[in-house]
DNA sequence: CCTACCGATCGGTAGG
DNA sequence: CCTACCGATCGGTAGG
């Protein structure tokens, strides 16, 4: 039975259960510390215990398994936002809230789901129009948070978007576990970016 | 005579009028638009009409070409924002001249000057020690400038710094030359950083 | 600056 | 999942 198949039944294709599972758990830690290019298929065949060659039973490629892990993990921020400012009724809660959820996200040293949003450049061409489009979707939830707070008119949206998303992706660079929570830098980020 | 004894006599030692100084300036472009490990010796050859093993007579190694590199855009970015910063009095004109200098840098489409300051995960271990150093010192700039920033008690100064740093950093990743200039840029940030 | 090459490493595959 | 391998590419060098 082809994978497929077990997702269309609903099975668990993929959990930590599986090997599979296993094995893209590994391979997003890997990618998430050392980047796409600087990650062989033989580095991820031996945290695995397997050797390099013995991953192709698992995956079609590494161009494919870099895209998978990279949608998985949007998949998961972008659900993990969307309760956070469900939960909140003021447009500036939302923005913190969403703005919190995102960097915990980003900022736990043991996340499997935020691979590298940033290595668009040492990516493959065709890799980085799979992982364009789908970053451009995910960045549509900032769109409508953006778009509902009550900014001044003379503030340009489009640009006030652009700097706030890559002023979250960019904490990830020089961000270390210990004095400030993913939480705190939220706060300050929404602080910031607080204008009325 | 080696480039250690012309250096010390003042002379033009790899400006573009050298061979060394045209292929200083090909291979910052190469790395500036391709990253570190996505630029070969034989890529930089090939942009400068040799082979890629010729290039050794002019470089010792491609890490310490890189170096080179980064340091120089560094000094030259330094210098530019210490100029700009000294045209003003105010702090906050202050800190605006500087965000601006340093966009002008590095979102100046042939600026040969400003490689990547954000690719120190792609590069070898002892490059990125020398990397991590030379930027450093070059953070001290900004460390002046916002010490100098009449800011409420109650912001963190350092984290400010930092987030700072990162949103002027992280601009290249999404700017495209066109609608905005990098000046407009650089007064909706100084704009989103001014909290008195 | 070129020819001709070195050892290492890469993604990936055939066959078992 | 391993053995054994492919062709490609890498940084770098000797000798001219």
């Amino acid at each position: 039975m082809s994978r497929t198949d077990a997702q269309a039944k609903g099975e668990d294709t993929d959990g930590a259960g599986t090997r599979r599972g296993q094995i893209l758990a590994i391979a997003a830690q890997l990618f998430a510390r050392k980047g796409y290019r600087g990650t062989s298929m033989r580095d991820i065949g031996e945290a695995a215990g397997v050797l390099g060659g013995s991953l192709y039973h698992h995956i079609k490629s590494k161009d494919a398994l870099f895209v998978e892990l990279h949608h998985a993990a949007l998949d998961g921020a972008e659900a993990r936002i969307a309760a956070a400012v469900a939960a909140q009724d003021d447009p500036w809660a939302q923005l913190e809230a969403a703005c919190g959820a995102l960097l915990e996200v980003q900022l736990d040293p043991d996340s499997l789901t935020m691979p590298m949003m940033n290595d668009f450049r040492e990516v493959p061409d065709a890799v980085r129009v799979a992982l364009v489009e789908r970053r451009d979707r995910f960045e549509q939830l900032f769109r409508a948070i953006v778009a509902a707070l009550p900014l001044p008119a003379k503030i340009d949206r489009s640009l006030y978007r652009n700097l706030l998303l890559s002023q979250l992706n960019s904490v990830a660079d020089w961000y270390r576990p210990g004095r400030l929570t993913p939480r705190d830098i939220a706060a300050q980020i929404a602080h910031l970016y607080r204008h009325d």
